[in-house]
DNA sequence: GTCTATATCCAGATAGAC
DNA sequence: GTCTATCTGGATATAGAC
């Protein structure tokens, strides 16, 4: 469960207070979208205060996106570490991609909607972090013990995740309008399956004039 | 061939020098982090001008916007028309975009990667746009006609386009270094046939404590 | 540490000559 | 239609009292 979210502590520390509406305001409006005194107001606190805390608008773009890719890492883990197969690994974290995305979509619309490079300076794609890169080690390690197709692992990882991610932009972006969850068996199916509905000849590539 | 950076007819009418360098800069920089001038210098054009064509910077993007979705459109279109099977219609898609992504990046990027909505005021998601609302009712057909699976239409796309975008994702963020039409193939099978190893059981789904 | 008031800068937009 | 010079608003950031 994220910590910036969780139930406040009463009085909710001012950092998080001013990380909760950074977050609500920059996913709403867009980062460059809200100005400083935007935060301040909608926290409630002094302007001096988020100088104080984070140095500046971009000093709470970067807090906000290092805490939640710590969390990510952490759900990550927490994962990998179960005793399941790869498959219902990546299943598993599929899942509860999709309830986030419900009970805190402002967390995942920041996290995998927002173009962070286009704010914080030097910021390497958040492909290229830790938690995700893990997630393609798991796909390499389903590869490698026979539960996954023998292919490149970044293709793999991107056919299996890429339906999910793509129903959440769908979702985030309203064009579907029930709770992920409701989907998820379809979707796994679908995935691991086959999205074809025989798979007796070779699948049907492009003629030659394309 | 879309119009935009067709070879140029030199000299290249003004209002395409515009946009082909806002092209350029939105995308290399963020649509935020690029000012008039810096367009204006960059087009080898006078800050008049650009205002003259296109009442501002909000003006060029959303001028940009329409003509690439438009010509996104046609290339819809004219896959779609073509005597093709369904699932040879979306693979003729996926390949062009591929191709696309290789020889017009900027485009692709802007296209399918920037958030309009935050610097287009009153833009619906591009995912509710013309040619994506047809490559749903493409795949819809393709349920209809017993083609793909019996499932959500959304979740349908999500999973034939989903792998897909996500590749053209990782290859514009640099994690993927060889030119995407090299994995056309791979992705075409791992997605069509099934990314598992074996079908003989049905997909594992998680236990029911998760 | 927190606050208000203020300074500085720069981007978007305009005016008016040519 | 195109250009240069200029205006203006608003954003980031700081100073200094409490």
């Amino acid at each position: 469960m994220p910590y910036l979210l969780r139930p406040e502590p009463d009085p909710m520390p001012m950092d998080c207070r001013i990380l909760t509406a950074a977050l609500e305001l920059f996913v709403n409006k867009g980062y460059h979208n809200v100005s400083v005194h935007d935060v301040q107001k909608h926290a409630k606190v002094s302007i001096g205060s988020i100088y104080n805390h984070f140095g500046g608008k971009q000093g709470i773009a970067r807090a906000l996106y290092d805490r939640l890719l710590q969390e990510m890492n952490q759900m990550v883990d927490s994962v990998i570490s179960q005793k399941l197969s790869i498959i219902e690994k990546c299943n598993s974290i599929i899942k509860l991609w999709f309830e986030y995305t419900e009970s805190h979509s402002d967390i995942i619309a920041f996290m995998l909607h927002a173009k962070h490079n286009e704010f914080i300076t030097d910021q390497p794609p958040i492909c290229s972090a830790e938690p995700f890169r893990k997630i393609r080690e798991l796909v390499q390690d389903g590869i490698d013990n026979g539960e996954i197709r023998a292919c490149d692992c970044l293709i793999a990882a991107s056919v299996i995740f890429g339906g999910a991610y793509r129903m959440i932009s769908l979702r985030l972006d309203g064009l579907v309008d029930r709770p992920l969850p409701e989907y998820y068996d379809q979707l796994i199916d679908a995935t691991w399956q086959s999205i074809r509905t025989s798979v007796e000849c070779s699948t049907p590539r492009l003629a030659s004039n394309s």
